[in-house]
DNA sequence: CGAAAATTTGACATGACTCAACTGGAGTGG
DNA sequence: CCACTCCAGTTGAGTCATGTCAAATTTTCG
């Protein structure tokens, strides 16, 4: 299956298409690769595109004042990725967006995508939805922070999104739960 | 200025609507109002409606196993409220949906916000940047509070919504940041 | 005025962090 | 293909921010 009929696959999951939309939307995106460890984002600059990963993981981060990283997202093939602030507002970005595998990914520019909401007016279905989800998502990851323990936090993890613990090394994984690589470690280690 | 064009002043800052388009959102939502600690939505009913709110204050909260309870948004006037995840899927909530105030609010049901959407495509807009903007600021409030400590998230909260402090009691504030009572008191002591 | 709710205070407990050292495997270059 | 380095992961000891529990005080509101 070519890479932009996955694309194709998971807006059609949610809004129906014509050919004729698909052919437009098809043709907004470009189609990029990055080596691994490839930054496609680096703070201060503006985050031109939105990215659908085809193939590979990549994460989001930011450097804290003392240097350290702080991991936000990582997201495997079929999810989306950018700084949506700076992707929105067009102003400086605080973060990093690096491949974490070899990738592909198929992006979209912030003008061509608002050209394309004209063009195909569903797509700003599918985007609605596709925030709406995000939303909710992001606000039970946020109450997940503040009420349970790490431990439960590492446990919802493996039971949802096992496969990336077979991908992504733990001191990522660790940031993205929010907790030291220390503290996963003794986790992990209880539980064997 | 009546209630309803409140609710228009809001869209139109994001997108253009006619007057015609106006008159059909206006005569989809229906006025509500609701005097202090009633509650609009409980655990196990489906969440039917999205609030948006032009008079008062209200709040979402959950209450976990050992019967804490864990608020989850605090807004007042000119913002949306609701259970979005059970309000999308129409399946049971986990919420509690309470007028902190006695507040006047536009709902609007699933089925009929569908129905809008067709008849005015413009509002798939406004609601793609009201998720897109709501998703970034959770995302923000995530990283706050994996990485700051309570202070400053307490601080934040100050600059950035002081108004509340008027308006919520202590404890629904510390919920709100993922405290203690007694943590912000003893925060708020250092303070002053 | 009196009851209930909100806030404060104190003493103590604890989960997670910090820092430092150690282990083991992966990759690199001679 | 071995030796060396580097990075991820683990382990231990000590610390700290925040939580817990209980009680006192203040505020709110019927």
């Amino acid at each position: 299956m070519p890479h932009n009929h996955k694309l194709i696959y998971y807006i059609n999951k949610w809004v129906s298409i014509t050919s004729d939309e698909e052919a437009k939307i098809i043709s907004a995106f470009e189609l990029k690769s990055a080596a691994k460890k490839e930054l496609m984002l680096e703070p201060g600059e503006v985050c031109e595109y939105i990215y659908f990963i085809t193939k590979g993981a990549m994460r989001s981060y930011f450097v804290d004042d003392k240097g350290n990283e702080h991991i936000f997202q990582i997201r495997l093939e079929n999810g989306w990725i950018s700084d949506l602030e700076s992707f929105f507002t067009q102003r400086k970005s605080n973060y990093y967006l690096e491949a974490l595998e070899d990738v592909e990914v198929l992006r979209i520019s912030s003008s061509r995508l608002e050209a394309l909401y004209e063009e195909v007016p569903k797509l700003e279905r599918y985007f609605r939805i596709l925030f709406q989800k995000a939303y909710i998502n992001s606000l039970e990851r946020l109450n997940a922070t503040m009420w349970d323990s790490a431990i439960e936090r590492y446990n919802d993890l493996v039971k949802e999104q096992s496969d990336i613990f077979q991908r992504v090394p733990l001191v990522y994984i660790a940031s993205y739960l929010g907790i030291t690589p220390e503290s996963l470690s003794r986790i992990r280690k209880k539980k064997s």
